[in-house]
DNA sequence: AACTATTGATAAAT
DNA sequence: TATTTATCAATAGTT
């Protein structure tokens, strides 16, 4: 709106400054009032040019002109929310930063963007997807000797069980034949020959220990 | 500026009210922030519409904060600048959360933290390395052969320019020859051996293209 | 929430 | 500094 387009930055020229600072403050205040008057609002406005003087605009309201009165009265301090909302700020920015970086590793070493990437700084990324691989396979080979290990004790338990039972059975059927012919001199003959090694024990308690 | 020209008065309708509320509130802040570029002004801005929600533009200047930080606080209005915090608060909450999921991202592809993974949790890690690492590797082959290209074109430029070198020899030794003996009847019988097609031609253009 | 005809704001000239 | 004017920007009414 004027003669030609201006970039939203700082007139360097002070004059120029100064002149539309004028304009544009007289602008501000009509709108600030033609708000107020159109849409029923409350407005609080104030501004300070460069050179210090200070311009107001308070809607005729109550509430709103305490808020300057008590700006120029005293000045009491209550810089701790502002500090704590500018460390939150600063933080945010920061991990913002942070996050940003880490998005651009991942993206590398899933092999995206990499086109913009230079030769030279291909190899460490290189570098870190192969040793990643490396030590993801060595899990997996360690996983694997887990299960493995974990089979041949299922399995060993399972050759115990199996004996056991079969045990049982014999002694069952003696027990059987006992009860068929009256009971024999050979009664207990069978239980020396299940040893205190072979009773059921709990199954491996470590077996899952590795695994979560 | 619209389609037809409005009396400042209180716009009865509510709706458009409303709608007139916002579009300009929007210009009025923007209008606020450009001053404050433009020349080098502290603005403060508060503008409760009338349905009592509040919106405020303050220039990046430590005073003003405190003046509106004193009337939120004696106001009691304190809920919006706790609002305010609360809103960086979640936010930063998130991008933390954001922040640790990549990270645990970026260890696993390392290949760093993976004893606690499952072994299901392992192939898509190792599928995710895997791709990147032929992406990465694609990239280098394709970097390679723009190299064996530029090499090519390099030596048969060296070529060209040998040859060239060898014709000019040649025709300073028949020079000198001349200037011995006189000149004979075969003054220019070698230029016609140093073809067009010899000359020597603006080294490849797009050498380095592929390279950044 | 977009669009656009129109008014309004204003940058540069005077 | 104030006024004028050519342009750009805001926005009222519309879809």
């Amino acid at each position: 709106m004027g003669r030609g387009k201006i970039e939203i930055k700082r007139i360097e020229n002070s004059t120029n400054r100064q002149v539309t600072y004028s304009k544009r403050r007289g602008g501000i205040m009509k709108k600030a009032k033609e708000i107020t008057v159109l849409c029923d609002a409350q407005v609080s406005l104030v501004i300070f040019s460069s050179t210090g003087k200070m311009s107001e605009y308070c809607s005729p309201s109550t509430e709103l002109v305490k808020i300057l009165d008590r700006y120029h009265k005293n000045a009491g301090v209550q810089k701790l929310w502002d500090a704590k909302h500018e460390h939150l700020s600063n933080e945010l920015e920061r991990i913002k930063k942070e996050n940003d970086s880490m998005q651009i590793k991942l993206r590398h070493l899933k092999g995206e963007d990499i086109n913009s990437l230079h030769p030279k700084e291909l190899i460490p990324i290189e570098e870190a997807l192969e040793n990643g691989l490396a030590c993801v396979r060595s899990k997996q080979m360690q996983c694997l000797k887990t299960l493995k290990k974990n089979e041949r004790s299922l399995e060993e338990d399972n050759r115990r069980l199996s004996y056991i039972l079969h045990q049982q059975q014999l002694a069952m059927d003696v027990n059987v034949r006992e009860m068929d012919h009256g009971y024999h001199q050979r009664e207990r003959e069978y239980h020396p020959q299940m040893p205190f090694a072979f009773r059921v024990q709990p199954i491996q308690p470590n077996l899952h220990q590795n695994n979560k």
